[in-house]
This record gives C-alpha cells, sequence and structure tokens, in this order.
DNA sequence: CGCATTTGACCAGCGC
DNA sequence: GCGCTGGTCAAATGCG
C-alpha cells in the first residue's frame, strides 16, 4: 500500500528547509505543518477523512505528488531557466490548491463533527420517547395486535435514527436486509423463531412437540457482576433458591414479571471456581412487548439460540446431527460461545467476561460492530424470515441497553468485539475489512 | 397492608 | 424401588 509507505518513511526535516520526503516523495513544508497541527500522519488523515466519507486521499496524494516532482525539477535544475520559473509557478498554484483542501477538510471535519453532535442528541431524545412510550403501553390495556403495532413502529423508528446517525454504508446493508423481513413478522415480540422444525434434531424431543423444545433451549451468559444479578431491562419475581450440586453458591430462581404468565425463567448462580462471575440462564420466550433495554438482552440470547438451534442442521455434510453439539464451539469464536447437548437441556454459554477493551468511545465502538454482528450471525445460521427479525431486533435493540447499564455495555463490547475479531480469519462475508476501524 | 423474598416441602426425572 | 438432583410451589417472613 503507497500510503502505508509514506507513513512508515516519513523522514522529519532538521532545518526549516521547504521540502520534506517520504520514501522518495517530496512534501511542502506546509502540508507537514498541517499534518503536524493536527497531531496525526498523513495516512491518519486520510483515514479520517475516509471515516467521515469524504474521500480526498486520491487527489491529495496526486497532488503531493505533482509538487514533489515539480520541486525536484526545479532543484535539479540548477538555475533559474524559464521552465523552472513556470515549475515554481505551478509549484505555488499547487501549494495554494492544497491550502484550499486543507481548508475545506477542516470544514468538513467540523460539520461531521457538529452532526456527530446532533446526532447523539437526537438519539438520546429517541431513547427517551421510547421509553416513555413504552411505560404507556404497559399501563394501557390494548390488545396483543396494538402492542405489535406500537413495536414495529418502535422498530422502525430506531432503525430510522440509526441511519440517520450513523449515514453509513452499513446500516444501509441491514436496512435493505431489514426490507426483506416479512412485515407480518417484524416487531413480534416472541422470544425465539416460530421456525421450530429444527428442534427435532435435538435428543429429548418428546410427544409435547416443539413447544417444549424452544421452553427448554437455553442460553447462558457469563459476566462479571459484583451486583446479585446482571440488569437486563425485564422485571423478575425471584420465586426459590436452591443449592447445586457442586457449587457453595446458591442458585436463584426468577420468573419474569413484565407480563401475565410470562412462561421466561432465568437461573442466576455465581461461578464455582470464579465468584466474581456471574451466570445468568435464560429459558422460554417472552409472551409479551419488550421496553428497548430488554430488548438487548433478549435479543442477544435469542441470537445465541438460534444459533444453538440451526447448529446440526448447518454442518458440513449437510446431516442433522446431534452429537455435533456435543461441547462444540462457534467457529472463531474462542470460547466466547459455546454450545452443550450434553446438559439435559440445549444449552448455549455466552461469555463476557473478557477485559473490555480499553476503548474511549465504546458506545460509538458498539454502533459500528451492531450491523457487522448480526451480518455475521445471520450468514452464519443461514437463516430468513423471522430469525432476522430477530437480528434486526438485536441490532436496535442493543443501543438501548448500552446507554442504560454500562457495566453490560462493557462486557457486550468485549465480547463482540472479540467475536468478530477472531471470526474474521473464518468469515469470507462482507463484513470484511470494516471491523479494522473498531 | 401489599408486595417481594425466603425457605422448607413437594414433585419429576434420572441413574443405579 | 430408592436416592439424588433440579426445579417449582406456597406458607412464612420481611420491608416500605
Amino acid at each position: 500500500m503507497e500510503e502505508e509507505d509514506i507513513a512508515n518513511n516519513v523522514e522529519v526535516p532538521h532545518s526549516s528547509s521547504q521540502v520534506m520526503s517520504f520514501n522518495g516523495k517530496r512534501l511542502i513544508m506546509d502540508e507537514v505543518d498541517f499534518f503536524a497541527q493536527k497531531k496525526m500522519s498523513p495516512v491518519h488523515h486520510d483515514q479520517r477523512m475516509e471515516h467521515h466519507h469524504v474521500d480526498t486521499s486520491t487527489s491529495t496524494l496526486d497532488l503531493l505528488t505533482k509538487i514533489s516532482l515539480c520541486n525536484k525539477s526545479t532543484m535539479d535544475d540548477g538555475e533559474y531557466s524559464e521552465a523552472t520559473i513556470r515549475n515554481k509557478n505551478e509549484c505555488a498554484a499547487l501549494v495554494a490548491e492544497l491550502h484550499q483542501m486543507n481548508v475545506e477538510n477542516q470544514r468538513l471535519k467540523e460539520l461531521v463533527d457538529k452532526l456527530r453532535i446532533d446526532c447523539n442528541t437526537l438519539e438520546e431524545h429517541v431513547l427517551q420517547l421510547k421509553q416513555k412510550q413504552y411505560k404507556q403501553e404497559i399501563n394501557d390495556e390494548a390488545t396483543e395486535d396494538k402492542k405489535r403495532k406500537n413495536m414495529v413502529e418502535l422498530m422502525e423508528c430506531d432503525k430510522k435514527t440509526q441511519k440517520i446517525c450513523n449515514n453509513g454504508v452499513i446500516q444501509e446493508k441491514m436496512e435493505k436486509d431489514d426490507n426483506e423481513i416479512p412485515q407480518a413478522m417484524k416487531g413480534f415480540p416472541g422470544w425465539l423463531s416460530n421456525n421450530v422444525s429444527r428442534l427435532n434434531s435435538f435428543k429429548g424431543v418428546d410427544d409435547q412437540g416443539t413447544e417444549s423444545m424452544i421452553k427448554k433451549a437455553r442460553v447462558s451468559v457469563r459476566a462479571r457482576s459484583e451486583a446479585t444479578m446482571i440488569s437486563d431491562g425485564c422485571q423478575w419475581r425471584k420465586y426459590g433458591q436452591k443449592m447445586a450440586k457442586g457449587n457453595p453458591c446458591p442458585r436463584a430462581y426468577y420468573r419474569c414479571t413484565m407480563g401475565t404468565a410470562c412462561p421466561v425463567r432465568k437461573q442466576v448462580q455465581r461461578c464455582a471456581e470464579d465468584k466474581t462471575i456471574l451466570v445468568q440462564t435464560y429459558e422460554g420466550q417472552h409472551n409479551h412487548a419488550l421496553p428497548p433495554t430488554a430488548k438487548a438482552m433478549a435479543s442477544t440470547t435469542s441470537a445465541a439460540a438460534s444459533l444453538l438451534l440451526s447448529g446440526p442442521l448447518t454442518s458440513a455434510d449437510g446431516l442433522i446431527n446431534p452429537t455435533i453439539l456435543e461441547s462444540a464451539s462457534i467457529p472463531g469464536s474462542h470460547n466466547m460461545a459455546t454450545l452443550s447437548a450434553s446438559a439435559p437441556f440445549p444449552t448455549i454459554t455466552l461469555d463476557l467476561t473478557e477485559e473490555a477493551t480499553k476503548n474511549s468511545s465504546q458506545q460509538s465502538q458498539f454502533n459500528l460492530i451492531q450491523p457487522i454482528l448480526a451480518q455475521k450471525f445471520m450468514s452464519s445460521l443461514n437463516v430468513s424470515g423471522m430469525e432476522n427479525a430477530s437480528f434486526a431486533d438485536t441490532v436496535s435493540a442493543a443501543t438501548a441497553a448500552m446507554t442504560s447499564d454500562p457495566k453490560f455495555t462493557t462486557a457486550l463490547v468485549a465480547a463482540i468485539t472479540s467475536i468478530i475479531g477472531n471470526s474474521n480469519s473464518n468469515n469470507n462475508g462482507t463484513a470484511n475489512g470494516t471491523s479494522g476501524d473498531q
């Protein structure tokens, strides 16, 4: 890469020489000063502009090359011939042009920064509105149909906000994918897909049909937390506590109290090996609408459950083989997510205990990760319809939880970053090349 | 007083 | 059949 070569071979001038060079190319001091003032290398400069979708890298390099050639020609001449004077004039014009571009770049950057601030404000406002709307919805004795309609509207609102705020190609790609979701499927508050035929591939399927298997498919979330329970946006009522075998820490049983007779249960227990790790195991599907903050965890676990349930069918030989699930790890996840069918119920464990990356801007980091995660999950699952709705839901909902629970934010960002980073080498998906911006 | 939590009892599934 | 374990129930208790 030419730009990288330039960045790696920069020669810092020792005097007030008008010309410096990198890798054989000469650069006017004013340009160097511009980079120095912005505390960035030329390549960083171009990356920033690329990030703002203002691609000036090619024209800038062309300009620098012209100036370099112009100066070289000037210095080699030895005397001020007519050609030299012409070159100097050209050089001066190019420098002026470069100045103009720098000013324009600066103006664009300020504009983008302003837009970003406006976007963040708008995003917060939308989130507040959605939470307010959901509370009204809970108080209102609306029918399930009305609730579903509201959910669709919330999702649409969320997607529009995402598109406005990020204004990027990836978001548009997500929206394109999302448009393929049948409208009737959107906003369905269920936790898992209705596409349950694949559940029959599991051992232990009984005469009660697939309904019970949905209930018994479990998703464990491991995360470091001092609290007795990781906040996931849902309301839970404790209904039991037991000492489990092989663990000195008691296991607590909770049921969801957000909806009437919601069948969702969860177990909370500290890890025997490391008591700072809290393990929450979810089971069942919600029969009611979820607030944005709760949708995040529900959708994440739903995605994981979908991955779990789709595992046997996506084997290389195409055969339904339950044994594939035996302690198998999701490719590229490096134990971040682990499947297991050796337990009484098929369970997938999402390990969010890794240290969060020391990034100063985790929120924006996740905004970039969301569509990639969804796309990678979708491509790995090879699913359609309802499950796509579920992933789109994940994308839109996760942001809400990110802003509501810093601990969950940290854990989830670390996990997702790790998953995406690790899976890059294994995945030929369209998200390649974008994760490097995280 | 109403609601959430605690805790012992009970039940079902499984292995021996 | 018996014991073990996981999961749930429901009365007792605590708290605001």
